[in-house]
DNA sequence: GAAACTCCTAAAGACTTCCTAAAGCGCTCG
DNA sequence: CGAGCGCTTTAGGAAGTCTTTAGGAGTTTC
């Protein structure tokens, strides 16, 4: 069950729109396009893509502005198109946290490599998106925001949603407090660590078969939590 | 608190080796340099680097092989060097698992600012390199705090951690009892030699098989301590 | 408008960390 | 030989981390 990685495209000349739109989609992906920074922005929020190509000359904010701003809140892959070559500029970018710097004019074969190695730190190794991540009698279906355990199936708050896809997305790794509350409250919010105490607990409560002794949302002490897939954890 | 990241650069052209790795140094990275396929490959098991700068013309081994072979057996991230500016270069070497691709003549910054973002995945927010270091028998996990000495994971304080992580990246080295105090308990801080013996006390009694014979972490008296990685220690 | 819902705030309690204190060991030097 | 110093080791308690529950402000839904 997989499901196609979700591309932002963010340029206000039309003629590239109608070039790239295409062929993005003629590569299996799905396409979201916008003109304008400040919808860009929006957009990440209201319907987080996977990934976002991002042509630097934006009719209303600066384009490394607009990189900046959406790398607060989020640590999606950002591929910048740009007409500007000159050093400066590409330093520029790449240090405010796009992941890659393509200049025009570009070949398409090579901005859909780009693509493709950006998207391949997103999705798991076999290369295909996973929509859905099957854990012991836990399936975690992205699309639908929902949560399946066995038969029955559990509605979550999007919070909660958000915190189990972040440790799901990096399963078996160690997320540390400070990475999850930049991820879900934003880099800039005022975000305590209590909230992520409480959005745990609820979470816990809901998805665990017994809530107080986690099968799945092990917390590292002093360090933060982790998803867990299996039996690879020390003892109770 | 932080160590310099290990950078391997693969190139056979003496005049680019004499660029580069003074370049490289001067911005606090650790650098290898070697001239062939085979050795870089040899080097990626033997020192294993943080990020390798691969330039795709090699004598031996074609780079597009080197890269596909590294990537078999680690995920450390690949930037490419190449005087082949072709789109079907750039497509093939990114597509093999190549993480960027920096067409020659390419400006000192820009080099940087790639190396930069790749080693932005490596590293976490706290500079702390991700990943295990392996160190004699003893494995140090820096995502998760922990120390996995043959099967057993044991699990360590903030502070036993930074300690240990401390003393082992400057492994058979002494470090002075003033540079551990100000590492862990910070410059300005009133921290007391006692703090460290008592710290010091606890990491033995977890890590240690026989807490009052260290193996590991050894006192140099009057000067401060030392981890030992194996019998290669001066006794009297 | 009322009801339902999400999410923040507060607080009690279990548990862990780490500073402080103090006793003990071995080495050096008077 | 004994005093002094550097280091090891143990123990107790203040401070901090994390879990859990409950209540209420703000928003959406009908």
């Amino acid at each position: 069950m997989t499901r196609a990685a979700r591309i932002l495209l963010v340029d206000d000349e039309v003629p590239i729109q109608r070039a790239l739109a295409p062929l993005l989609r003629s590569r299996g992906y799905e396409i979201d396009v916008c003109g304008t920074g400040r919808e860009a922005i929006d957009l990440v929020h209201r319907h987080p893509p996977d990934l976002i190509v991002l042509d630097l000359g934006l009719p209303d904010i600066d384009g490394t502005e607009v990189c900046r701003r959406i790398r607060q809140e989020s640590s999606v892959p950002i591929v910048v198109l740009s007409a500007r070559g000159a050093e400066s500029d590409k330093v520029a970018a790449l240090d405010l946290g796009a992941d890659d710097y393509v200049t025009k004019p570009f070949g398409p074969e090579e901005l859909l490599a780009r693509v493709r190695v950006a998207l391949r730190r997103v999705f798991n190794s076999d290369g295909e998106p996973a929509g859905r991540i099957q854990v012991g009698d836990l399936a975690i279906d992205y699309d639908r925001c929902r949560v399946i355990r066995g038969e029955e199936d559990i509605r979550l708050t999007p919070k909660e949603f958000e915190l189990l896809a972040l440790l799901a997305r990096s399963a078996d790794r160690v997320l540390t407090h400070r990475t999850i509350l930049k991820a879900i409250w934003g880099a800039n919010a005022v975000a305590q660590p209590e909230h992520l105490w409480v959005l745990m607990a609820q979470l816990r409560k809901k998805i665990e078969p017994d809530p107080s002794h986690p099968l799945y949302l092990l917390s590292e002490p002093w360090v933060g939590y982790r998803f867990s897939t299996g039996p690879a954890d020390t003892d109770a």
